[in-house]
DNA sequence: GATCAATTATCATTATTATGATACAAAGGT
DNA sequence: ACCTTTGTATCATAATAATGATAATTGATC
């Protein structure tokens, strides 16, 4: 009645072997099985697909359209056999993580090669992760947002602060002097008249702490718009500028005196990340392994002092 | 015995219904052989895929994995489904042209909206074009080589001349004296003096033009490398400097002033382009439209003037 | 041009798969 | 607590598909 798939299994044997015969022994059915096959398809189809010369099958115009239309497909679904077979033996497993751009290079980047194990790295927007990794798509995220879905987990492992950074060569002492007499609208015009670095894709850090700390929208626009948070990094250490960053990104940094940590701000900006992960999952071993790596990189902060 | 497809279209439809029931109904079969597809199928993999709560199945890890996994190129295989019913109706036909990167540029880049069938373009090296044309995966090729299977068909439909041209300020005066008394090796040491472009790729056409007429290697790099012979033209009209390129992609460029064409060498290069198709096509009436545009574009040249 | 080798088509038989009817189970409403 | 609704599992039977044996076809070879 309808399209049967394993009609195109045996198709494409048939085009690859140029032979019914040979497609049945590929598929270690009957010859007279894949002629079947062959005529139902035609039958559905209503064309004829090959041209029966004695010694071979030649596709026909209609038959190459289909058979590159399957072919990819096809091939990727026989694939799956493997799949079942797989994770019993001591293949490597593959784990999907969600994380964005900056935490990936941050903190994984390095680490990835050494991994016993395949990883893919999906970057995008919360909740799109939040629902991937319910849906099975993703086996780990890590995230300041938490789902509400009942067979998921959100365990909270650091925290990130946004603060005001400069590099390192930046005299920041008119800015220290006007914070210590709190003359925040001061501070404000002041910091106007610097050079500013921020991200393409991503404002909402500046405009979020220009918001809270001088009670106004940000009115100005940076000098220096680079790809990503990695960049503003590698741009401020040991030059002058300032940028807004979640504290993580340039701690190493700091500590080696490329850069310093400028201003927490009146209210300090904190996030809570967490990580996610179904509750049932057959790649525990290789999460804790990850998580691992994180906790060692974003260390358990003391911000709290 | 083996996978069966059908178990996994059957699969997918249970996951995406959530009941053997609907699962049954969006597939036009009975219940019980859902139920028995997905039995099957959880023998064959050795794992038990849905947790049978009473009102609904939910997917196991391994189910979602497999899910996952099958997903896009399942729905990619059913939708094959319409390739057939297709072309019989009005729908729009979807054609696959070769050709390299420039002539797709120059020529068809900006009638491809008017068209009214889809088109893919695919660019590569010519060997591969040719049996990629063959093999139907594409339907037109614009070659300067010929191959020799018995169902392909090359039509010549135009020549290109690899030329010297300059911007439109570039003093030229000095070198066509020169080239006037054919003081070659004059020439060659006064061009290696000025302002050459060249794409990073493709070198070929300088190189080969040098070697032709000064009967030396070429023994100096071009001062700016762009991404592609468009560009070329693009930097060098109404400005200084040289360039080696096919002369149709200037052609207009010269017509306008904007450029200059300096020297066709003293043995003029010249490919002859051809049109490669497989002899039985089912889009012959979408061909021709495409090389009618290539005949208007890259006018039956007179250059045999 | 007769024979050989290789392949496809046909067909009765066998094996597999799908179906309808129905029993069974669980949740929701009253 | 009972009934209704919704859904799954089971089973004998009907439908379908696969198989082996074999005939028919074609190109190649001597």
């Amino acid at each position: 009645m309808g399209l049967n798939l394993e009609w195109l299994r045996t198709f494409k044997a048939i085009y690859e072997q140029g032979t019914l015969t040979g497609a049945a022994q590929e598929l270690f059915i009957s010859q007279p099985g894949v002629s079947l096959h062959l005529n139902s398809l035609e039958a559905y189809t209503g064309y004829k697909l090959f041209d029966r010369s004695a010694k071979k099958l030649v596709p026909t115009e209609r038959g190459k359209v289909i058979y590159n239309f399957i072919e990819e497909p096809l091939g990727k679904l026989e694939s799956a056999e493997q799949l079942f077979h797989k994770s019993t033996k001591t293949e490597r497993a593959t784990i999907s993580i969600g994380m964005c751009f900056e935490t990936f290079q941050y903190t994984l980047e390095k680490y990835i090669a050494t991994l016993p194990f395949n990883i893919i790295i999906k970057f995008g927007d919360y909740p799109q992760m939040i629902h991937d990794l319910d849906k099975g798509l993703l086996d780990l995220i890590i995230t300041p947002q938490k789902g509400d879905q009942t067979n998921l987990e959100f365990k909270p492992f650091s925290k990130e602060r946004i603060v005001l950074v400069a590099g390192g060569k930046t005299d920041t002492q008119p800015l220290k002097a006007l914070l210590k007499k709190k003359d925040y609208s001061g501070a404000e015009n002041w910091l106007k008249e610097q050079l500013w670095y921020s991200t393409a894709a991503d404002t909402e850090h500046l405009k979020r702490f220009w918001q809270l700390n001088f009670r106004r929208h940000l009115d100005f626009k940076p000098n220096y718009i680079v790809p990503n948070m990695s960049s503003i990094v590698r741009c401020l250490s040991g030059e002058t500028g300032f940028s807004v960053v979640p504290d993580f990104l340039c701690a190493e940094e700091i500590e080696a005196g490329g850069m310093q940590l400028v201003w927490e701000g009146q209210s300090i900006i904190e996030n809570t990340l967490y990580f996610g992960t179904r509750k049932k999952t057959m790649y525990a071993d290789e999460i804790s392994r990850i998580q691992e790596i994180f906790r060692q990189m974003m260390h358990p902060l003391t911000h709290g002092s």
